[in-house]
DNA sequence: GGTAATTCCTATGATATAACTAGGAAAATA
DNA sequence: TATTTTCCTAGTTATATCATAGGAATTACC
């Protein structure tokens, strides 16, 4: 029952453009890396992810990097992990398609999961990339302040 | 984001055993594992965490078997799924111990995480076991069901 | 008392997934 | 043209999941 890093670096990467697009110029991959203490190599993979499902704008070349398609304020907490943790179904037969449990009409524990699902996106939905923003921003500004590297 | 087997099969164990002690004879793994389709092996496993944490009363011997230690009602969802999953924690840094992030104070998305981790666990201990051995009677009395395997 | 049934304990293996690393092609800038 | 950067995909390593296996200990029943 754990988010894997690529939802929670993704989390993080997101975090990062978005405070640092300020004055049109795209966030590259390395000043990303560097600051969240992550590889550009593993990063690549998600940021391919998020580019792919058009959650952020990719200038190649030179002085290239990323950049947000909409306003923070745009994105939940919600669409990012599921893109990019593929889906945050407690247990499969929730997912649908192949495998989708044949006998779900009976199943005792279904409802129950169901549920959970349904309470967990509720949940992640009501958070925007701003909000994530506004708290780094809020706590960052406390003295003796670090950077956090795990989460 | 998944719940293991472990704790998928320790639901339906202890529902197992619910609905068949009645009488006070000790349910044996044997029958449960037929009428669930799973391994004697496997069940044993997930059994030995249940009755080591007192949550089962095991009978050694011929005509052994597992009965619960208290009502039904007595056992919340989630208590069972926390010890057999371990930790539903969706980050490890939620944990405490070891694995606690250091820099917590300044981290962005941890109050994300641990309201997450919070909701996530208010539901699971609104749910007892006596809920769901209710649902499981209550969807095999409807014409044509079958037992379900997969949740 | 012997035998069969059952729990108990621990080791082993197989498979899948997570978490990266690596190499190089393509594109754009200066 | 050299450098920076994204893009693509293959490979590697570590860890966790999902069991299977063997045998010892315990008890009921005949």
């Amino acid at each position: 029952m754990r988010i894997s890093t690529k939802g929670r670096y993704a989390l993080r990467l997101m975090i990062d453009v978005a405070e640092h697009d300020g004055g049109g110029t795209p966030v590259s991959l390395k000043d990303i890396a560097q600051r969240q203490d992550l590889s550009v190599k593993y990063l690549e993979q998600i940021v391919g992810i998020l580019s792919k499902a058009g959650f952020l704008h990719s200038v190649r070349g030179a002085q290239g990097g990323y950049q947000l398609t909409r306003p923070a304020e745009g994105y939940t907490v919600g669409d990012i992990l599921r893109l990019t943790e593929g889906n945050l179904a407690p247990v499969a037969c929730l997912e649908g398609g192949e495998n989708r449990c044949g006998r779900s009409g009976v199943c005792a524990t279904l409802d129950f999961w169901t549920g959970l699902y349904a309470t967990i996106n509720r949940y992640i939905d009501r958070f925007t990339l701003a909000d994530l923003v506004a708290a780094e921003k809020r706590k960052r500004n406390r003295p003796g302040a670090h950077a956090a590297r795990d989460c």
